[in-house]
DNA sequence: GCGCGGCATTTGTGATCACAAACGCGCATG
DNA sequence: CATGCGCGTTTGTGATCACAAATGCCGCGC
């Protein structure tokens, strides 16, 4: 089934002229961002055989990937070695819900000096993007506008290593937020996206950090409750 | 070469009834500790069969511990793929600093209400072993004992996601600090961990906070200097 | 004496195999 | 009809090999 070729013994058979990553990492590009925009559900299992079948790769390279992918959280490893994504207890989406609540208006508000207007009309227009998937109750496109507003934002940090750490808490996060939303679908777009985008205009800090912690934690309430 | 014993054609020999884990993951738990505690200097590089001869093991087990240090920053990859202990720029070191800077006041603020006296004896005592190490100007004794004073408090907050994501940042901050003792040897035992302990003892949450903050970026700054 | 080109070596990547443990499904039994 | 037990299958782990690229070192030429 995943024979598209007859597989030649070739070791790296597919090599264009285009710059090309190693196939390990390819394969781990590819399964963290389904992870993080909520393409996979929580308890979801992977089996190394399986996505090396699916992805025309050997074990070696597969497993590379999960490890990584582990080690970031983003999956979680059974005592038998098995991975799947994780199924998180309430008391642990608190603690990344935490986490997110203390790392964003920091990022936040480092990136304010920075947010021009340039920034701000891609915001709004991400903002629109988000709208749409809301009404058109597409779970992963949500969630996937959702996450690109707050990383276009968070970039003009220049904060590489704290944007690093955020990411893996949504890493974390990602298979319970489709999960969320399948049970609670949005039924309107994200109010405290425009009072963000209000507080960057004015240049107001605390407003900006506290519209930035109230739409994370709301964002995560349903869940808790 | 690395044939210790003739090598029997067995996969797994060393297996005695103890609860032992898979061969990577105790070396994964080595670097990572040495690392942690500042036993590598920045720069430092570590291949896949020099590791594997050293410690027994062929290259697969030794290329997912690496990989998995890598993913969580304790270690960086060159462009070519090599692996070697990360060398961190002053704004990096400050990013993470100020990721300390968050996540910890935090921890110790949850931990605080479960902070019985016990526990305030054993960090006590803890305080009094760094107090040696710095002494005897033993760097990795001094990192060690420092490490262990706050996560023996952190580990009352029963966060264990907000512990594993500071400890990722500790991970990348080993091998710097190190650095920072040889260039600059702490000439006084940590004496913001007495206010910290003071906090503790009354109860006194802000006074805590900013203990904790302050010992932290106390700690850091001869570094952005 | 100095720089540069080429080759031997080192090193990471991926495929494949052998093995043991875990899993699960079906059958036999009480 | 319910409940274990057992075996075939699936799955992770680690070793080994083939290969290509990067490294670095030595010697040749200027």
């Amino acid at each position: 089934m995943a024979e598209t070729s007859p597989r030649p013994p070739l070791a790296t058979p597919a090599k264009s002229p285009p710059a090309e990553a190693a196939a390990h990492d390819r394969l781990y590009r590819v399964l963290r961002q389904q992870i993080l925009v909520g393409e996979l559900l929580p308890g979801q299992a992977l089996t190394l055989r399986g996505l090396g079948k699916q992805f025309g790769l050997s074990m070696t390279p597969v497993r590379e990937a999960l490890r990584r992918l582990v080690a970031e959280g983003a999956l979680t490893l059974s005592s038998s070695g098995r991975v799947a994504t994780p199924e998180l207890t309430n008391e642990r989406i608190e603690e990344l819900a935490a986490l997110r609540a203390l790392i964003e208006p920091e990022l936040a508000s480092r990136a304010l000096p920075r947010a021009h207007l340039a920034l701000i009309d891609r915001l709004s227009a991400i903002n629109t993007v988000n709208a749409e998937a809301v009404a058109k109750r597409d779970a992963v496109a949500y969630i996937r506008t959702n996450l690109e507003f707050h990383r276009t934002l968070y970039l003009r940090a220049q904060a590489p290593a704290m944007l690093a750490v955020l990411e893996t808490v949504w890493l974390q996060l990602g298979p319970t937020m489709r999960a969320l939303y399948e049970k609670v679908p949005r039924n309107e777009p994200p109010r405290h996206h425009r009072l963000i985008l209000a507080a960057l205009r004015a240049g107001d800090e605390p407003g900006l950090r506290l519209a930035i912690r109230t739409d994370v934690t709301q964002g995560l309430r349903h869940l808790t409750g």
